[in-house]
RNA sequence: GGGCGACUAGCUCAGUUGGUUAGAGCGUUCGCUUCACACGCGAAAGGUCACAGGUUCGAAUCCUGUGUCGCCCACCA
């Protein structure tokens, strides 16, 4: 393979210093803040974090192979949080051995303009400012909300920055920028085209609050104890949780093999006495009812449930709106007209006692309610016109890859969690009726409905709803590389991993297979990378309920951002939360330091030593011992074990070599012999071959020391990993 | 209702796919102003590996069951 060799920037000298006697800042505690600043400029400066600029010394060892991670877009929406942290911290220690192994390096950063979590954010603040959203000019709507993501966005970026993430800022990439935007429209029109995407009228989770809908994934399934009424109905007694949505009920359902109600047939019509007077009810015999469950018969209001959708739909039915867009009864309900459902419900059941309707209360019943995720808002299902995703086939070339081991997990048991998931996984609604997001390319004219990104001609209008924001951020790995053409798409897809938290497996994760399958015939990823939870101290998840929210800038502050990096990642196995004590993030801390006073002993013992000085026996074997610790880290960190990558590092830095290497050292030096003269150079050797196995881990420290070794030249950023691939 | 996972030292967790006396960090106890480091050094205590069976020469590790906790999925009104 080629590789470009595009000029190899020059490092300005000031940037690199090699100082002959040691820096007075070794006789002094480490200080990560007084460091970690200078060192991100310097690398950032050096343009190495583009992976076309690195030397071609060090691509030359694997021949400028490219290895690319693709960085989680951050919604631009706030802070970062703890479980950001972790995935910079686990990803640059990807990126940073295999650019030192000789790899292209790419690590894409950017950000996802996280439409209806960015809405909900917007609308809080909007609400504690006494205004509405709902009172406001879409426009100007928009332009606020754009506004103030790329205010977050900024921030969002220092902070990655601060957190020693070596991404490469020049191919940085937002979900609003005009060409993704395009790309994603174009995706949909080539889905529409494919008869992948349909417009249709069908139940959808409609949030009361947000006046959108949601994808099933966006709603909460909780379970509650709900009071179970058992109404009669006619000749028949029929059983429901929800009294306000029966106004409209006027068809009953039984299921045809039921010989309680032989005598009543398909279609037979009668007249009861309901809510609201006299009505004229008709029977319906269908294999959907449960004959075990209550009466075994019930009433339907195909409008607010799935079921009763499905039901009405497979008979023809009439189909009436009953509550509307806010969660209020519509004239139907005649005297509780424009009453709130919660409102309505005890004062329907009253009424109904009153006529002698209400047969039985079971206070007991428990009942699964669907919530809205953001905002606890009880869903209101309603039938909508909205796009869908068409799953089936999509889904099964998904399940077909991961059978086929084109995408392995790590752990490996998530693989069976996404497989239960995808293949029960059902048509998506990707219309959000929110401002902020991609405009869904298509027009609407006669109750036809087209996909183009342009007017299709006079008289049509355009689609008023936005996309699912994981309809873009689905497309993620083909839109930071440039999909459809491009050099980089060429070189960087697919990428090497995808290093993700488990709780967007279903959101993101599965997108993306599907996207990538769908537009490339390709996985967009043979590896995924579960992290679990970051946790607090307790291991309860962090909320700003809670007020248990740590933010991982200020114990970067504090510890320095090697140390929260360390935190952060011993002992961390890949799908297990972690709960994370500030205590464990000053033990790196005081780590980072132990190696800075190491470093100081070993330059100040070995100035002007020869470091070619021949070597004793027991000296290489010290030397032999270090490339065998090299080798073992090195296959754990490709086997995706970088907890113990780390732990070995750290064991072997503070046990081996301090506590017993340096300890045994300070008689041998003492001498003036050879013995003093080898191990002098060989500390010198295990000091330098020690700082770039744990550079990944904590960069700053690392590359602080490695500047201030006479030997040493260039970056520790850009130095070979000393020691062969595991695998190959 | 279905699925997934966890249970190992006081606490937080490892234990790399069965192999000597089960490990780390923090905490605890004792002793050290030892000239790299008190963000430190040396030593010590502390575990029926949830429980019950089974497979095996050998089990924290594999199998079966039980219990407890956590997470995810779910259109029985």
């Amino acid at each position: 393979m080629k590789f470009a060799s595009s000029p190899k920037r020059e490092i300005t000298p000031h940037l690199c210093y090699s100082p002959h006697i040691m820096d007075e800042k070794f006789l002094k505690p480490y200080d990560p803040k007084a460091t970690e600043p200078g060192i991100y400029a310097m690398w950032e400066e050096s343009g190495y974090f583009n992976p076309d600029n690195l030397p071609l010394e060090l691509l030359g060892q694997m021949d400028g192979k490219p290895y690319t991670i693709v960085m989680p877009p951050p919604n631009a929406n706030g802070d970062l949080h703890a479980g950001h942290a972790l995935f910079v911290a686990l990803q640059d220690i990807f990126i940073r051995m295999k650019r030192m192994q000789g790899y292209r390096a790419l690590w894409i950063p950017g950000a996802d303009h996280a439409g209806f979590e960015t809405q909900v954010v917007y609308e809080k603040k909007l609400e504690k400012e006494g205004r509405s959203r709902f009172q406001m000019d879409p426009k100007e709507l928009y332009e606020e909300i754009l506004a103030f993501t790329l205010a977050n966005k900024a921030t969002m970026e220092n902070q990655v920055r601060s957190l020693g993430a070596s991404c490469d800022w020049s191919r940085q990439k937002f979900t609003l920028d005009p060409d993704l935007v395009k790309k994603v429209q174009q995706t949909f029109v080539k889905m529409f085209n494919d008869k992948l995407v349909y417009r249709g009228a069908r139940t959808v989770n409609w949030c009361p609050k947000h006046q959108t809908s949601l994808s099933d994934i966006e709603t909460d399934s909780v379970e509650e104890s709900t009071p179970f009424y058992t109404f009669k109905y006619g000749p028949f007694e029929i059983g429901t949780v929800r009294p306000e949505t029966k106004f409209g009920d006027k068809y009953v359902v039984m299921h045809p093999d039921d010989a309680r109600y032989n005598e009543y047939k398909h279609g037979d019509t009668f007249e009861l006495e309901w809510i609201n007077g006299p009505i004229t009810a008709t029977v319906i015999k269908d294999n959907a009812i449960d004959m075990e469950f209550g009466t075994g018969v019930m009433t339907i209001t195909p409008w607010h449930s799935q079921v009763d959708f499905e039901i009405a739909k497979r008979h023809g039915l009439d189909m009436e709106q009953i509550i509307d867009w806010r969660g209020k009864l519509l004239p139907i309900a005649g005297e509780f007209e424009g009453v709130k459902i919660a409102e309505a419900r005890p004062k329907i059941v009253e009424k109904l006692k009153e006529k002698g309707l209400l047969v039985s209360v079971d206070d007991a019943y428990k009942n699964v309610v669907k919530k809205c995720y953001k905002c606890a808002t009880m869903i209101e299902p309603q039938v909508k016109d909205q796009w869908f995703v068409k799953m089936e086939q999509l889904r099964d070339m998904a399940v077909t890859a991961v059978n086929k081991g084109d995408v392995r997990f790590v752990p490996e048991h998530e693989e069976k969690v996404f497989r239960h998931w995808m293949e029960n996984a059902i048509d998506w609604n990707i219309s959000r009726q929110i401002i902020w997001g991609i405009p869904i390319p298509a027009w609407f004219k006669d109750g036809e409905a087209v996909a183009s990104l342009e007017s299709p001609g006079e008289g049509w209008t355009q689609d008023a709803d936005t996309f699912d924001t994981w309809f873009s951020s689905g497309q993620w790995p083909l839109l930071t590389t440039g999909y459809p053409d491009g050099d980089d798409f060429e070189t960087y897809y697919p990428t090497a991993v995808m290093e993700t938290g488990r709780d967007i497996l279903f959101f993101w994760v599965a997108r993306m297979i599907i996207f990538g399958l769908y537009l490339t015939d390709r996985v967009p990823f043979p590896t995924i990378y579960l992290h679990g939870m970051v946790n607090d101290a307790n291991g309860k998840k962090m909320s700003k309920s809670k007020g248990n929210v740590i933010n991982p800038l200020t114990l970067t502050e504090k510890y320095g951002t090697d140390a929260l990096r360390m935190a952060l990642v011993v002992g961390n196995t890949p799908g297990t939360d972690l709960s994370l004590r500030e205590d464990k993030v000053k033990g790196y801390k005081h780590f980072a330091n132990k190696l800075w006073n190491i470093a100081r002993f070993v330059l100040e013992t070995s100035e002007g030593a020869d470091l070619n000085a021949t070597k004793t026996e027991a000296d290489e074997i010290l030397i032999a011992e270090l490339s065998a610790l090299a080798k073992d880290v090195t296959n754990d960190i490709e086997n995706y074990r970088v907890y113990l990558a780390a732990e070995k590092l750290y064991h072997y830095t503070w046990h081996r070599l301090a506590d017993e290497l340096i300890e045994e050292s300070k008689p041998i030096l003492a001498g003036m012999d050879d013995a003093a003269a080898s191990r002098k150079a060989t500390l010198r050797q295990l000091l330098t071959t020690l700082l770039p196995l744990l550079h990944p881990f904590m960069p700053f420290v690392t590359e602080e020391i490695w500047q201030n070794m006479p030997e040493t030249t260039g970056f520790l950023m850009t130095t070979p990993w000393p020691a062969p691939h595991a695998n190959t």
